[in-house]
DNA sequence: AACTGATGCGTAGCATGCGACGTTTTTAGG
DNA sequence: CCTAAAAACGTCGCATGCTACGCATCAGTT
């Protein structure tokens, strides 16, 4: 009895990095980066590429590249940081902040298509699964870190 | 309430890809060069390009390049089709068949790995929950093809 | 102050994913 | 038969993902 889990799972990915690409190309936009410039934007504290890192579970060369992309097309700019100089704090430009409302909204459609026609206990059971067949793969890709209380 | 589905779809995603390159680039392959073979070796009939885009959901250009690479290491071999000239058929080499039944046994591992300590009705839920949420992304990021009753 | 390890970042090289384009062959219509 | 559409494949260019390496800075101990 096969289920073909993993296979699934692989092919919802892709299925929704095309909806997503569909609806950011308009802004210059590819998927990843629309969500890291949504990431960005919700933070209070100005990111360090770090940050990204640990929040979308991806090394630190595919973070630089994403991040080297928005800044080479004005969505973000790099200031150091005087308090400690390796880290780069991260800052949304104008060019950003205009389209940070479309991307919220972009985002959000996307969700709720995933889900679509699920009633509340099953969504509640999706993320549950989902949360656990993580776990059983180990947790995270990399950034394998002690879990904090917070 | 924010659920986060694709954010957790897409970590998933990732780790499996993690687990699935440990096991396998000791036989000098990785995790979809592996699946490719698994779906080969499979088959009754030698398949061609177009049957892995399919089942697999994937563009032409990146089935064309996991092929090009198996075949640059030996795995496989392409024939032409006298039948038909348009399609090259695939031919899974000696090299090849000797590894089919350790990356069965690593594929079969990843299953039951993604749903270690599910009941079996808590599978079937988790499998149906997938299988939903990809008919509501479209069915198929690319290849949108009207379904066969078979 | 000097040494050591950890941390954050930069870069090279590769595999995988895509859209967009062109080529060849098959198939369908006239 | 001849033309046009469709199907299968080749290739370019790019973004995304990784490992492996190196460099600069910070924090700890001595």
């Amino acid at each position: 009895m096969r289920m073909h889990y993993g296979h699934r799972v692989r092919i919802l990915h892709g299925c929704m990095d095309q909806i997503m690409s569909a609806a950011v190309t308009r802004m210059d936009l590819t998927p990843v980066q629309s969500r890291v410039m949504g990431y960005l934007a919700h933070r209070r504290e100005p990111a360090c590429a770090k940050d990204v890192e640990e929040e979308f579970q991806l090394s630190h060369p595919t973070v630089s590249g994403i991040l080297s992309r928005l800044e080479k097309k004005g969505f973000i700019e790099f200031r150091s940081d005087p308090a400690d100089r390796r880290c780069k704090r991260i800052y949304v430009l104008e060019k950003g902040n205009e389209h940070i409302d479309q991307i919220r909204h972009v985002i959000h459609e996307n969700e709720e298509r995933i889900v679509a026609g699920f009633s509340e206990e099953e969504k509640q059971q999706f993320a549950a699964f989902l949360e656990r067949a993580i776990r059983n793969m180990g947790g995270s890709p990399c950034h394998q870190k002690e879990e904090k209380s917070k």
